[in-house]
DNA sequence: ATGCCCTATGATATAGGA
């Protein structure tokens, strides 16, 4: 089975380019970030005609995540426990669902902008509720195979940005940040290593300063999952081409494929 | 080569992204 997240700067700016890779990458289940669309808006109509169902959370101008199957979609669950709100809001960041028997969660974690600014705090507020979303699930379900994927916003090492010196005082790369990545491991997920099909390792590329072209990029988007679902995993990579040219979203797809 | 910002919004500027 082939599992894929990808956040993809609005789904209705770019549901050719969607519709496009699930016909090339042919993945089972796909989870999806920044869908920047109300729930009636999602374009669900390209989706099935590609051959897959949808269950989304999105509100409209920001956020928004979705899972796409062709493998079945049940036990949805929309949001986290103990989820906090951001100015007076529950954004729509989080969605799990049950896949050809795999959990499987697509996670928008919130950015940060910058440490100590209220959106940094509410990001690590965020982390908890991840943590006790996740804690929850596998100890109601230690066998089945679990993963948590999306756009993490944050880079698990130093090797996970272009220049490391560019991030000083910068989210991404905070103590704090990358403590709530070890907290998850704690709690028994452990993170697949995508291999680079081509070029340097990174999953999002700015849309300025030719960042793209210039290998200026990060590796944020990120593959975890318990023992039940690592213990399958065949091959893991980033689809790189798909950032490139007019059109593209500043994030490539990661892919995961468990036997 | 991939080439120097993009998206949605009660828009004609602004907020947010990372």
């Amino acid at each position: 089975m082939r599992i894929a997240t990808w956040n993809v700067n609005s789904v209705g700016a770019r549901i050719d380019r969607v519709v496009e890779w699930l016909e090339s990458a042919k993945p089972d289940v796909v989870a999806l970030q920044e869908l920047k669309c109300t729930d009636d808006a999602f374009p669900h109509l390209p989706i099935q005609a590609a051959g897959y169902e949808a269950v989304t959370l999105g509100t409209g101008r920001w956020n928004g995540v979705a899972i796409l199957s062709r493998v079945g979609i049940a036990d949805v669950t929309r949001g986290l426990v103990g989820q906090p709100d951001f100015d007076g809001a529950a954004e729509p960041r989080a969605i799990g669902a049950t896949c050809g028997g795999v959990r499987v969660w697509s996670l928008y974690c919130p950015n940060g902008r910058e440490p100590g600014h209220e959106h940094y705090n509410y990001k690590l507020e965020w982390f908890k509720a991840l943590n006790a979303t996740v804690q929850s699930e596998l100890a109601a379900n230690p066998d089945q195979p679990f993963a948590a994927i999306g756009d993490y916003n944050i880079a698990p090492t130093d090797a996970d940005v272009w220049d490391i010196s560019q991030f000083i005082d910068s989210t991404h790369v905070t103590a704090a940040e990358r403590a709530a990545l070890t907290e998850l491991e704690e709690l028994g997920l452990s993170e697949v290593m995508p291999r680079s099909l081509k070029g340097e390792p990174f999953t999002f590329w700015d849309y300025r300063n030719g960042s793209f072209h210039r290998g200026w990029g990060m590796r944020i988007d990120l593959i975890y999952g318990n023992s039940a679902f690592t213990s399958r995993v065949t091959d893991a990579y980033i689809d790189r081409d798909a950032r490139k040219g007019k059109g593209a979203s500043d994030h490539a797809p990661v892919v995961v494929d468990i036997s």
